[in-house]
DNA sequence: GTAAAACTAGACTAGACAGTCCAGTATATA
DNA sequence: TATATACTGGACTGTCTAGTCTAGTTTTAC
C-alpha cells in the first residue's frame, strides 16, 4: 500500500519524479518543513528526495517504531545523505510527526460509502461492513495503530493522536453517519443518533479480531472469517436499529 | 493499583516482608528466575529484591515502555543494586517478559461476574456493564495495552500476547459467557454461543472510548459518562438477545 | 566457624545513535 | 558568470545505556 520494503536506491529516485504527489501549497515554493523563509536564491529543496524521505521514514517507524529506528537508516533507505534528512527536517521528532501527518494524509483515501450500488439496506450495509472489516484488520491499519498506541506516553503524542482522530476515525464516523441518516430518513432504519448510531456499528466490527493483532496475537483472517463476520455484524446492527 | 510511583527506599523493603506474595515454587527453594539448578549452599535469593525489582520494573515499562526505562532506574526504584537485577534476571527482555506476567498475574483478580445479589438480567447485565467500563478505560488497562501494542512487533511479543490474552481477556470472556448462558437456561436470553455473546458485549462496551484513550487523546471520562455508557450497552445487548 | 553465595557501590567497556561539521560537488537564481 | 544554496560522504562529538567487573560486606547452610 505505501510501498514498504522498497529501498529507494539512488538510481531509482528519478523513476518516482512523474507521479510523486505534491503537498498543496509546496509546489513551487521554498516553503519546507523547516525553514519557511522566501529564500529565493540558490538551488531549490528537491521535493523528489523530501518525498522519498518520508515515504522511507514512514515505511520504518511503521515497521520497527520509533526507537527502533535510526536516522542513518532512513536516510540510507531514502538514498539520501544524512544531512540531507536534516536539512529537511530539523529533528527526528519532527520528522516522525511529518511521517504519521503523510501517511494519514494517504490514508483512507476512497470512502467506503460511495454510492455505487445502492439496492437496500441490507445489502449496502453489509457491503460496508466487509470493508471496513478488511480496513480495520489491514496490516497497515494494525501498524499505525501500534505506532500511535506507542508514541501515546511520549511527549507531543496526543497532538498526533489528535490528527489522526480528526484525519482518520472521525472522517469514517462522519461518513457513516452520513449513510445511515440516509436511511434513517427512509424510514428504513431507527436512528435518533447516527454519530452513536456508526460508533457502535464500527464497535462491532472491531469485536475482537483489532484487539487481538494489536497486541500482536499471530491469527490469520481468512477471506471467509471476513466474509461471516461482516454479515453478522450487519445482522446485528439491523437488529438494534431497525 | 500497583503502587506506581512509589519507590521503594533500602529501610522500606523490610515493610513489605509480611504480606509480600510468594509465586508457587518459589517459596523454600532457590528456583528463581535465572538459575533453576539446586544450589542449597550459601546465601539464598531475596524474594523481597525479587518482588522489588518486579514491582519497579512493571510500573517503570508501564509508565515509559521498554525502551524509555533503563536498568539502572529499575534498580534505583526497586532500592536494590543493579547487580542484584541481573542476579535475578539475565537481561533487560526477561525482565520484561517476567513483568508482564507478574502484572498479568495480578490482573483482573475478582470477578466481574460474582453472583453477589442477582435480581434481573437488566439489572445484572448494567452492573457488569459498568464494571467493565470502567476496567476497559482504567490506566492500568491501558497502560498495559499500550505496552503490549509496543511489544507486538519485538522478537517474543506474541508469547507475551498469548500469555496476556489467556490469562486476561479469554479468562473474562469464560466468565461472562457463563453468565450469559445461565440467563440463556432460564429463557431470559436467545443465545446459542455464549462466547459469541460475550465477545458483542465486550466489543460495545469498549466503543470509542478504548480506542482514544489507547492512541492518547486526552479525554476525562466522567462517571456521569460511565454510568450512561453502560446503560446504553446493556440496552442495546437487550436487544439483540432478548 | 567456614565456605558459598547474595548483595552493594561504583567504575568500566562497548556499542548505538542523534546531531554536527567539513570539504567538495551539483544545481538553481539573478 | 557569480552567488547562494542543496547535496554528498564521511568523520566526529557527546550522550546514553546494557551489561561486566571488582573489591569488600552480609547472610545463609553445613
Amino acid at each position: 500500500m505505501w510501498g514498504k520494503n522498497q529501498p529507494l536506491h539512488e538510481g531509482e529516485i528519478q523513476r518516482l519524479g512523474g507521479d510523486t504527489p505534491m503537498n498543496n501549497a509546496e509546489k513551487n515554493s521554498r516553503s519546507n518543513t523547516v525553514h519557511n523563509a522566501e529564500k529565493l536564491r540558490g538551488r531549490p529543496r528537491s521535493q523528489l528526495k523530501n518525498q522519498s524521505i518520508l515515504q522511507a521514514a514512514s515505511d520504518l517507524f511503521m515497521e520497527k517504531g520509533f526507537d527502533g529506528t535510526s536516522m542513518d537508516e532512513v536516510a540510507k533507505r531514502a538514498g539520501v545523505s544524512k544531512q540531507t534528512v536534516y536539512s529537511h527536517f530539523s529533528s527526528k521528532e519532527q520528522l516522525f510527526s511529518a511521517s504519521i501527518s503523510r501517511v494519514i494524509h494517504d490514508y483512507f483515501p476512497e470512502s467506503a460509502c460511495e454510492d455505487d450500488v445502492i439496492h437496500t439496506v441490507e445489502g449496502d450495509l453489509r457491503q460496508i461492513c466487509e470493508q471496513f472489516t478488511r480496513l480495520l484488520v489491514s496490516e497497515d491499519a494494525i501498524s499505525m495503530f501500534r505506532l500511535l498506541a506507542t508514541a501515546a506516553s511520549t511527549e507531543g503524542g496526543n497532538t498526533l493522536a489528535r490528527l489522526f482522530w480528526e484525519a482518520g476515525p472521525e472522517e469514517m464516523i462522519d461518513r457513516l453517519s452520513r449513510f445511515l441518516a440516509g436511511w434513517a430518513e427512509k424510514g428504513e432504519l431507527q436512528i435518533t443518533d447516527p454519530a452513536e448510531a456508526a460508533i457502535t456499528l464500527i464497535s462491532l466490527i472491531k469485536g475482537q479480531y483489532h484487539f487481538k493483532l494489536a497486541i500482536g496475537l499471530d491469527m490469520t483472517i481468512s477471506e471467509e472469517i471476513i466474509q461471516n463476520h461482516a454479515q453478522r455484524c450487519a445482522d446485528l446492527f439491523l437488529k438494534i436499529y431497525r
